[in-house]
DNA sequence: TATAATAATACAAACGTTTGCAAAAGGCGA
DNA sequence: TCGCCTTTTGCAAACGTTTGTATTATTATA
């Protein structure tokens, strides 16, 4: 008799009605004390478990939000969840995950069957820039807070890190260091994490006047392999445009530049230097000191949740536009800096 | 009316029962195709979406199941929940997951509110050894599937990684290479992944006819500053045990210790050969080439799937005590080996 | 002791489905 | 036209809760 147990169960046994188990156990309303007494003993003897799924319906609210991106292999994504979770547990929320592997096909089914499944809200790092997967959620005014890209939608709430201040801290870094000429490796033309990093490496040699040399950009597609191929490109040119240093914006994408390098018979700090994006490994044990701009993913996933608990408990929920850029951080050697503080919200 | 639009409203706006509509969109049963087209367009006109939560209530199954492990952000785990999650979307099933930041208190918390809300099964990456944790599902018949850590409970389904043979292929590798001592650093003396580990070194060693030298085993607790600690005991009795390589036996602690060796103004391999466990993005990207010994975490998380799939097809859940371990890899500059195929069932 | 006020409990509907069974509609041969 | 079989549809219960309202039991007040 053990396991399956319900309310209906409960009250049969003890000759009392439902809503009576039900309030002794919910401590909410006005039940006698000595009810409420033996009603915790009934259940205990019965074993009985509430039942969240009934609960879910007849709350119409199912304590659980969808957390939908990428990779979750990827240590950066893994990070945001682990943050996201931690908060959101505290306040009795689960996460549900599904990984799109990129595609966004995948992304727009798999965010079909969660808007199914009457998750509370979406946290969506979406693959199609357009964020038109997420209508669903849109349409019926179910909270959705976008990371890591910006979707096109104006009105979209979105936290990611400040790509722009990122990667202004590592192109002053390299010039602060001596280098004039900076080669700058970008993960895509289209999407805002690419466009707001080059425009970053813009501002910073604007700021101290060196001229930006077209030839010094090369795109990938944040793969490890697409790292080694720009890198490449970079150094079969390297005659031309003399260029003494490379900022490459993405972890994978660095380990590829690196094997380049060392394949062409180079090395780091002495022949060129460099400075990766989001390198966790070598950074929490930096074994060859590698210098990296990093975001900080926990606390992105911190403030997800917080942004979503209230939107959850106000219920007028819809999206409001909010802009969240958290601040990145700079691991040179030893010394770890917190860049600034921009927590700009647009309403 | 958009998003809140249910069989009953559809049912009334056609003038029909509700049944007729559910069986219409279902397919399942036998409906008038003219009924069936009608209700299929009303059904888009009105934006219906099913509610899972409703159905689940009914069906009594959620599909879902959840995975509950000790932290997302190790690479380890997050591969083997993306391999678990491929397979188990593909037949409808979604993946719940809780972070128990290694913490048994919370492990059994979270297992229980996942109990509540009636997950189809658990995976489970436990903390406490004992695997009580779990009960809550054990004891109701649901699904329960552990990884990595086998616990004590003999009747448990297990699937990990041949631990036993991946300290053995790591152990022989220095072998070969010549080296008699060789130094090595366990995670854990009570878990079975430390347990085992140890007992894969030793029979590598006795295979060789070569001696176990207590001093040259060392405890760490799986951190990267544990491997750092425990390397750096290792350095300080070198001159005694004269060990010429090392086998560290988890990725963060293999980090800890190449940063004593490095600070001891040692080299790898020059002074001293070195072989790693589950070094993911040196493994991907191999900057500096260690020799790694890694687990096929997707193929874990691909066979975790199956197991459950079938557990949750056939009625007849339960625990069948079925014990798999998956053949690691070896990593060793450019070659990969798998090692062997152990997938032991006993029942 | 009757009556009003309050505390405790019970009833029943609702949440949105699925599904066994009964009822109705349609088709066909006699 | 009637009866019978088949196809299609409808009814109603069930899944396990919560919750507004009605009812009953208890106590205090006059």
């Amino acid at each position: 008799m053990k396991g399956n147990s319900t309310l209906k169960y409960i009250a049969q046994q003890m000759g009392i009605s439902v809503s009576t188990v039900s309030r002794a156990l919910n401590e909410k309303s006005v039940v006698k004390e000595e009810t409420r007494k033996k009603v915790q003993e009934m259940a205990k003897k019965y074993g009985y478990v509430p039942n969240e799924v009934a609960r879910s319906l007849q709350k119409s609210s199912t304590e659980t939000i969808a957390v939908v991106l990428p990779d979750i292999s990827e240590t950066f994504f893994a990070r945001i969840v682990k943050g996201l979770e931690n908060v959101m547990m505290q306040h009795g929320y689960m996460i549900i995950l599904a990984d799109t592997r990129e595609r966004a096909d995948k992304e727009s089914q798999y965010i079909e069957m969660l808007y199914r499944r009457r998750v509370d809200a979406l946290v969506l790092a979406t693959v199609d820039c357009s964020g038109a997967s997420a209508t669903p959620f849109l349409e019926s005014g179910t909270p959705v807070v976008f990371i890591d890209n910006i979707p096109d939608i104006v009105s979209a709430d979105v936290i990611t890190v400040d790509n722009i201040a990122a990667s202004k801290v590592a192109t002053k870094y390299l010039l602060s260091a001596g280098h004039r000429k900076i080669a700058v490796i970008l993960g895509s033309k289209t999407e805002t994490t690419g466009i707001e990093r080059l425009e970053g490496y813009r501002q910073a040699l604007y700021a101290s006047g060196e001229e930006v040399d077209e030839e010094l950009i090369e795109y990938g597609d944040y793969k490890m392999e697409s790292g080694y191929e720009a890198m490449k490109r970079l150094l079969e040119k390297r005659r031309e445009t003399a260029f003494s240093a490379v900022y490459v914006t993405s972890e994978k994408m660095t380990y590829g530049a690196i094997r380049a390098i060392r394949e062409a018979g180079l090395t780091i700090p002495g022949d060129l230097s460099l400075v990766g994006f989001d390198i966790h490994n070598l950074m929490d044990d930096r074994p060859q000191m590698i210098t990296t701009v990093c975001q900080p993913e926990e606390a992105i996933g911190k403030k997800v949740g917080e942004l979503l608990l209230d939107r959850l408990k106000n219920e007028e929920n819809g999206q409001k536009g909010i802009k969240m850029r958290l601040s990145p951080f700079i691991y040179e050697g030893d010394t770890v800096k917190r860049i600034h503080e921009t927590e700009s919200k647009y309403c």
